[in-house]
DNA sequence: AAATGTGAAGTTGTTCACAGCT
DNA sequence: AGCTGTGAACAACTTCACATTT
């Protein structure tokens, strides 16, 4: 399989998209064209035709996509055809949101076990998810295949957490610590740092 | 003034450069090379000179950066010198965690006020802070001079609370739905998708 | 006529290489 | 000698222009 060569922009515009196409399955016509699927992305159709070359060929000139196929195909590449199953380290304050959060559920994601260090401490409002503690961590992992995992632990812990996810052979790590983690290059960390994203927008508005 | 000019991502990158200075600040020496903060901060060094580069010139030969110097001089061109008043509409699961994320306060962000279609429905679990009905959007931006919103409401009203943001006069939005917002050029929007970061690791592993 | 697919041109961002201070 | 500052080379990404298909 011919994988791991779309760019990386690329692969984050066709989950985009992708949203799109299920929004217009339910109410928009059985094709859309790259201009209005464009438009529902907010990007250039030229841009959009271009990603999705990347994948493949599935519109007929003079007519358009077919949403349906598109659909299907983008889900193909992008291996969100089967549920996959993720932790969540660190049940604070926004690691708890985080857990109550559907929009993960509705991009075919699961989070099937949470842990902290301090979980008789953790009171959530109402879940059904047990929270474990730290030392069952490689345990749960391997037993349901765990790849990913959502790291909301204060910063200064943020490193040795991630230094044991690595150990039990987690891959992936969507990072909301405001930390650097240094991980090993087989290891895919995504940085979602908050605090940052506000102070980039004060520096554009004037 | 000369500013906007700097690359976005030059931007993003000098929050970050700030964060390892404030670290530094309390722990190491009074200087810094480039190469070791350009560690800290998981870039290469010869980036992070080219990006100091935007600011201004500031190293010593030889020497390095005094730690100082330069954060000061990245607050100055970051526009982070002075408290910036921020609004938060959507006190939902994931609203009212940033609202109790200490993460903004640390980079010079205050949320002086949140907002709900059902204020009164809201309970949080600790704080001083009012939750206002949206009527009172305007006067109160208007009163504190507010340029900037956090936007965590549910996706299918996300525009057009975006509407009204714009329409008081907010000039940045950071956007947690899962919606591609239509604005005005002069408005800034940055998105973040928690969904599409996960979709994205999983895209890279294997 | 309408819309896709794509090489080529253009733009933006990153890395290199090294001159120039201290 | 050590480390910054920066033009030039390089790489990644975006947009254009247009041939091609239905």
């Amino acid at each position: 399989m011919t994988k791991v060569d779309i760019p990386r922009k690329a692969v984050y515009r066709l989950s985009l998209y992708q949203r799109c196409l299920n929004h217009l399955r339910t109410t928009g016509g059985r094709t859309v064209s790259s201009e209005a699927l464009a438009k529902a992305a907010g990007v250039k159709s030229t841009q959009l035709r271009k990603d999705l070359g990347y994948v493949g060929q599935f519109g007929t000139r003079g007519l358009g996509y077919d949403v349906g196929t598109l659909s299907d195909a983008i889900t193909e590449v992008l291996g969100t055809a089967r549920l996959q199953p993720v932790i969540l380290i660190g049940v604070g304050n926004l690691g708890s949101a985080l857990l109550g959060y559907s929009g993960f559920g509705k991009e075919g994601f699961e989070i099937i076990a949470a842990f902290d260090a301090f979980p008789d401490k953790v009171r959530l409002r109402e879940t059904k998810l047990p929270i474990f503690a730290m030392q069952r961590l490689g345990e749960i992992v391997a037993r349901h295949g765990v790849k990913m995992a959502i790291l909301s632990v204060p910063s200064q812990v943020a490193q040795s957490v991630a230094n044991v996810l690595v150990e039990v052979g987690i891959q992936a790590i969507l990072n909301f610590s405001p930390t650097v983690l240094e991980v090993p290059d087989s290891v895919f960390v995504n940085q979602v740092d908050l605090a940052i994203e506000l102070e980039n927008l004060s520096y554009f508005i004037r």
